[in-house]
DNA sequence: ATGTGTGCTACTTTTTTAGTAGCAAGGAGT
DNA sequence: ACTCCTTGCTACTAAAAAAGTAGCACACAT
């Protein structure tokens, strides 16, 4: 597998543990992985370059972060622009929803 | 570590990955892990047994339902209840935020 | 006493992630 | 042309997490 077989678990079809093959357990399979919505949050602060991004994420390895890309552009939340990476519009509509979540955070680590 | 030692990740200090600290990545750190959403998400349509949770999600294995569990009850969104495992207050809460997903991921999935 | 369901733990194998090194390509400067 | 950067990765190894299977201890019913 040089270049040729990405082998990316494109969610879709063979979705990793969800026999029903419900859309949201999709989304979850795809979004449950390490750094997901991490990348996706801070490309929705800013565009980033592969380097600036990990550097954003704590310095992930760059094995993670290049697989979580391609999973994400296979899913068509990230796209490459000429500014580094960033979020497409189903990238973007994908992050609104999500975005929620940051104010009910901040609340719920305090009762931690 | 016999069963003294739950030795679970707990969200809220030395969150893997998150030197910001930030809440969401607290939170994101919590659900970007296997089923950890997948299990809300079963528990929020109704309260399920141990086993019966387990089939929902396809069939995933003890061990992992039980360490989400832990963690999951560890952050204060699931309990044990008379009728089985349940939702908490801030776990229905934090449904609601992820709810609006569930739709989205229906006309997204259109797209792949 | 036998059977059934429940909530697990133990153990082994496989997959995923971390962590580190380094390379090829593209510019900027000299 | 030749360094000196930065960028976007790939390769490799080690550690951690998850999958998968088996089975135990307890409770309750028959």
């Amino acid at each position: 597998m040089s270049s040729t077989t990405p082998d990316i678990p494109r969610p879709g079809k063979p979705v990793r543990g969800s026999a029903s093959g419900q859309p949201i357990m999709v989304l979850f399979d795809l979004l449950g992985r390490r750094w997901a919505m991490g990348i996706l949050w801070n490309l929705a602060e800013q565009d980033c370059t592969f380097r600036a991004l990990q550097t954003r994420c704590a310095s992930l390895s760059p094995t993670v972060l290049n697989t979580r890309l391609k999973e994400l552009r296979a899913a068509g939340l990230v796209a490459k622009g000429d500014k580094g990476y960033t979020l497409t519009d189903d990238g973007r509509a994908l992050y609104q929803r999500l975005e929620p979540l940051g104010d009910w955070a901040q609340s719920w680590v305090k009762t931690l």
